[in-house]
DNA sequence: TATTAATTGATAATTATTATCATTTAGTTT
DNA sequence: AAACTAAATGATAATAATTATCAATTAATA
């Protein structure tokens, strides 16, 4: 896990560097992306901020997400029923594994992937620019819950 | 890559088990998936049985996905664009290799998967019932015709 | 402080999928 | 072979997540 608080400032700089606005509302999206504990969707993102912006629009969020997006800033996880997370903490494709119970989503350490790219790359003839790798289970305390 | 015949047969065999009618429509929809030919969405379904079935609709296609899915017998992919694709052909996770150029999906063979996943689980204390792999790039015809 | 283009909030539009329901039909029974 | 019945179909309405629109507001700069 990257420190937030990096993460956040380098948001903050390639958002200047882009000449952005910084409004409150934007810093704030920024700072729970920076974070992105348990890789939130919009909709939990809108729901923590209700608090500090209680006027903020649901529009706003998408808005913020998809601008840091399209910086690279942020990596979306979409998934089959049509819901899509963020992780603005490590933007990077990396190996993600899903508890299907409570719907928490954690980054395990994994070596062989790299290997991995260069092996499909060279049997299909692709040249592979970015990979999705996502797996699917219980988390041990929903396990412990069922019993 | 499976039998697409063998494939039509067994998709069949589950469905009379589990007692449902085998209607023409079915056995069109059924027969696009055994064979998978690109991992089709349910639109590219129905634009390619418009000719043998002109009335039929969309919702038509949409149930007989989803009823041969909850049956385990086609895989659903889907995306971050809220764009599904279906593997009836091999209906059991596997890689996929996507050229984001033409939207072609191949299926590479992968040695090293099994591993990662026992790797996983031991890390993450999960129980991993099951995974998505994908890599994006471009495939040799789109990098050959951008010359 | 004034200026201006970007951003916001509210909401309408869009799009893929799902639900509804009257009609039709596959599979079974007589 | 005709009748029966539950399932399936076709047409379309409803739904839900996301995107577009636009008037009002505001951040950044002069």
């Amino acid at each position: 896990m990257a420190d937030p608080e990096e993460r956040f400032d380098s948001i903050i700089k390639k958002l200047r560097e882009n000449d952005h606005k910084l409004t409150p509302q934007r810093l704030a999206v920024i700072k729970i992306l920076a974070r992105s504990e348990g890789h939130p969707s919009v909709e939990k993102i809108y729901e923590q901020l209700q608090d500090d912006f209680p006027t903020m629009s649901l529009a706003t969020v998408y808005r913020n997400v998809m601008l840091i997006k399209s910086l690279g800033e942020v990596l979306e996880l979409g998934f089959a029923d049509g819901s899509n997370r963020y992780d603005g903490n490590n933007p990077y494709p990396h190996p993600h594994v899903i508890c299907i119970q409570c719907n928490k989503i954690i980054d395990p350490d994994l070596a062989s992937l790299r290997d991995m790219t260069k092996e499909v790359a060279d049997e299909t003839g692709f040249e592979i620019l970015t990979h999705r790798l996502d797996f699917f289970g219980i988390c041990s305390n929903c396990m412990a819950e069922k019993v």
